[in-house]
DNA sequence: CTAGGGTTAG
């Protein structure tokens, strides 16, 4: 079994499920359609029976509202500007009106915009309730203001409220993130020592992670089997960490216990699940595994990969030089209306590479940035040492090329990383450009960068055979950006 | 009638 035979196998579950995607696009536009039509119909069914006291504007915002906090608002001034609106309606909006504008500029990942305006709100002195305080102390703990969420606790109970699961999970979470896991741990065995929180799923989903992402897996295990005895059975949430976690420690055998575990017990599995199994299997070779696992996700449980599952393949077919297969990959995705993004493009690009193949990749460059999808400082780490590796190889003017790219990159405003310097000297050296790797090392060290172990033991390999003072410096740099 | 957990890929 190799991945050749694992790619056609794939292709023939994909093919086969085209029929069921485009049935599903129909009734996507049926929806679609119907929404429209409903849309301009009295809806009376959609208006809670007990609204007949809520004055109308209100009814009106309430529904336009809902709609945003699903989805999100389509940029901030908006958000903004109904958050003004509802300022100077009169009689004021409830406190949940506010609530679904704080969800939906959660959905838009403006954390810190919520907590402003949660602040103007507390100055106003406009009612609050408990689910308010527990967005904006989520909001806080997104934007690692841990502290200042503390704070927001306090004044919650000064105001009489009484914090509940989702305030002491979010908290808990909140520390984690600072990777305070002593903390978090403190904090969570003396809220069920005073009785204060009685923990569900996603509290121990929360911990569960939180242990998983500090290495201690082990522990994670424990609190899953914990939970197996328990009431508050693990779900898939529950699943899914243990699993993702174990496959990044190299227990894929675990992990696939796991999984068979799951849909033995009936909690269905999802793309997340298998997706982290797929890239695992990919990394040792376990072709016919992966295939096995690819036949089950898609044609018994009807999962359909999404961009991540498929930018996994990608991947796995650049790293074993296999390019006609990536680009298979990527037209099954445009088929599916999967579309790929950067990271799957920059993995294509590195096929690319890896087979020399550098004016396709740069036309590769070029058509991202037609498609609007922003290259990368990993797109152009690909590309510099692609073009770095095949000058080393044959000829120099693709170290030029590099070069050039390498002013481009930062004319265009991105910010060279640390690997960034290290392919391009290292390009440098191999083509006896001993000046340009000078002002690169200096550059570099400048950034608070230093040279890695690939450009440190290239250096001293050539000082063996050359004896050049510009090399000796360069070398002296190197060392001391090390230290 | 709104709030807390798992984003896995380069």
């Amino acid at each position: 079994m190799t991945l050749i035979s694992v790619s056609s196998r794939l292709l023939s579950f994909l093919r086969r499920r085209r029929i069921g995607t485009s049935s599903c696009f129909q009734s996507l536009s049926i929806g679609v359609v119907h929404f429209h039509v409903n849309d301009n119909i009295a809806k009376p069914n959609s208006i809670p029976h007990s609204t007949h006291s809520i004055p109308s504007p209100h009814i009106k915002l309430q529904q336009y509202l809902v709609q945003k906090s699903k989805s999100g608002f389509d940029n901030l001034d908006d958000a903004l500007a109904v958050f003004d609106k509802m300022l100077k309606l009169r009689p004021l909006p409830y406190d949940f009106h506010f609530n679904q504008l704080f969800t939906a500029l959660v959905k838009m990942k403006q954390y810190q915009v919520a907590v402003s305006l949660f602040q103007e709100m507390s100055s106003r002195k406009i009612d609050v309730d408990i689910i308010t305080f527990n967005i904006a102390i989520n909001c806080c703990c997104h934007s690692n203001r841990v502290d200042y969420a503390f704070s927001l606790l306090l004044s919650a109970f000064k105001r009489g409220f009484v914090p509940d699961v989702f305030t002491y999970t979010t908290l808990i979470r909140g520390h984690l993130s600072q990777h305070k896991s002593a903390e978090a741990r403190l904090f969570f065995t003396n809220l069920i020592k005073l009785n204060e929180l009685q923990p569900d799923v996603v509290t121990d989903n929360t911990v569960i992670n939180g242990l998983c992402k500090t290495g201690h897996t082990q522990m994670a295990i424990w609190l899953f089997r914990f939970m197996e005895k328990s009431d508050c059975k693990p779900n898939t949430v529950t699943y899914n960490t243990v699993i993702d976690s174990l496959c990044q420690h190299g227990l894929v055998d675990d992990a696939l216990i796991l999984q068979s575990e799951m849909m033995e017990k009936g909690i269905l599995p999802n793309v997340w699940t298998y997706s982290p199994l797929i890239q695992v299997l990919c990394k040792l070779n376990r072709w016919e595994e992966l295939s096995l696992l690819l036949q089950q996700m898609i044609e018994d449980m009807n999962i359909s990969p999404n961009v991540h599952t498929f930018t996994i393949l990608v991947d796995a077919y650049a790293k074993s030089g296999k390019l006609d297969d990536a680009k298979q990959i990527i037209k099954i995705m445009n088929e599916r209306g999967e579309y790929p993004n950067i990271v799957t493009y920059n993995s294509l690009m590195q096929a690319y590479c890896s087979q020399g193949q550098m004016d396709e990749a740069m036309v590769l460059y070029r058509n991202m940035e037609c498609e609007g999808l922003s290259p990368t400082v990993v797109t152009h780490n690909i590309l510099l040492h692609g073009l770095c590796q095949l000058g080393g190889l044959c000829k120099s003017n693709y170290v030029d090329k590099a070069l050039s790219f390498f002013q481009t990159m930062e004319c265009n405003g991105l910010i060279p990383e640390s690997k960034t310097y290290n392919i391009i000297i290292c390009g440098c050296l191999w083509n006896k450009k001993y000046n340009e790797a000078s002002k690169l090392v200096h550059k570099m060290v400048d950034c608070g960068f230093s040279a890695d172990a690939i450009t440190t033991s290239l250096l001293q390999q050539i000082l063996t055979k050359v004896q050049d003072p510009t090399l000796l410096a360069m070398h002296q740099k190197c060392l001391q950006s090390g230290v």
